[in-house]
DNA sequence: GTCTATAGTACGATAGAC
DNA sequence: GTCTATCGTACTATAGAC
């Protein structure tokens, strides 16, 4: 029977990775529920990927490329708009996290699976690091974030990044569960919104913390 | 051959499935990978719990009831000391976090593994609220937080609690990332220190964030 | 490029000897 | 309480027909 989606076999098969993905991490997606999901068949995977790992890294890039260079190109505006300047922490921060929720809307999934992939230790949680300019982006946006902090400690500003990177994973993986527990009292709203939130969240919190671990 | 761990074969199997769990997550840990860890024959499990599913259980409850009760105490000192007034945001913060510091201290494989389970989004979620009294804390820590930001938006110190367990979350799980990432910039340092950066980081963004959201 | 069939391995769980 | 042996199932990957 020929599948429903008239879109290539291929291109199925990641957006059925990514789905499953998102949903259960990847250890714990098999290749069956990949081509279930595809309505392709179970060797799809074998032969347009060569095998399941690979099938993973093409998730992971299809939109991860993309997405870094957005953020790279946004701190680029922040930093030319800014003159010479130090650019206000807020729209700093905004650079490396509206174009996640950009993504979110259309694709929730994708960034699900980057939270997942964020918090599976093994190697794979290298592979995020070692693509699509990740490090790059984490390098700019940390001499960004000193030059706005100036005279803070240089561990701060890595552990800030740290909780921003947490919020911002937990809020991708688990929007729908505060709303349930708050009873509907937390309501997702707009992106821009969430963003709002959350870059004023880390920008306080960043200030708050900028001389902890100062020598007395 | 006797084991080389003298304690009884039930309690090396809860040590030996809190670490693997923490480390790999629940689904991609299999029974004969925590019997083979715990030097126990593959059928203990099912001789002592029952099944997978129960041992899982086991292992939450063990320490996730002494945790969260400790946190409820600490929020009743908090709010005896204060008298009648609101508390301080960073006292209330830090009855719910510092705790968690404690355990990760001695038990780092426990709070990796309440991550992993925060993230893991099957019908074992659901078992991390439906246990040890996690929904009675989190709603006297909402309270509280109302309390100590009069007149802010109901949906924001929800936000906020999200925020915050998601970089306490990403803390457990990811401390050893950072300090590689920093290239030993970001040392982890004292259970202390950690708290202080967690509790003025959130209560500085909670502040930050009191109002978003609001009609004009 | 898509299928069937299957090799080879690992899984959770249980029965029954000791 | 611990062992061996095994059932029934699911897994990744591949070979080979079409």
């Amino acid at each position: 029977m020929a599948p429903t989606d008239p879109r290539d076999t291929k291109e199925r098969l990641i957006d059925a990775a990514e789905s499953l993905f998102g949903d259960r991490g990847i250890a714990a997606v098999s290749v069956r529920d990949i081509t279930a999901r595809a309505e392709a068949n179970i060797a799809a995977v074998n032969y347009h990927f060569g095998s399941k790992d690979a099938l993973f890294l093409a998730v992971l890039k299809r939109r991860m490329e993309p997405l870094n260079a957005e953020r790279l190109r946004l701190l680029d505006i922040v930093e030319e708009t800014a003159g010479g300047e130090p650019p206000a922490l807020e729209e700093i921060l905004s650079a490396f996290v509206e174009p996640t929720f950009r993504v979110f809307r259309s694709n929730p999934d994708f960034m699900k699976f980057v939270g997942q992939l964020h918090h599976e230790c093994g190697s794979l949680a290298d592979s995020l690091l070692a693509t699509s300019r990740f490090g790059e982006l984490i390098a700019r946006l940390r001499i960004a974030l000193l030059r706005a902090l100036p005279g803070s400690q240089p561990a701060s500003s890595w552990w800030g990044m740290n909780f921003l990177m947490g919020a911002m994973i937990h809020t991708w993986m688990g929007g729908h569960e505060i709303e349930a527990i708050s009873g509907g009292e937390a309501v997702y709203g707009s992106d821009e919104i969430m963003v709002e939130r959350l870059t004023k969240f880390a920008a306080a919190g960043l200030r708050a913390i900028a001389d902890v671990g100062e020598e007395e």
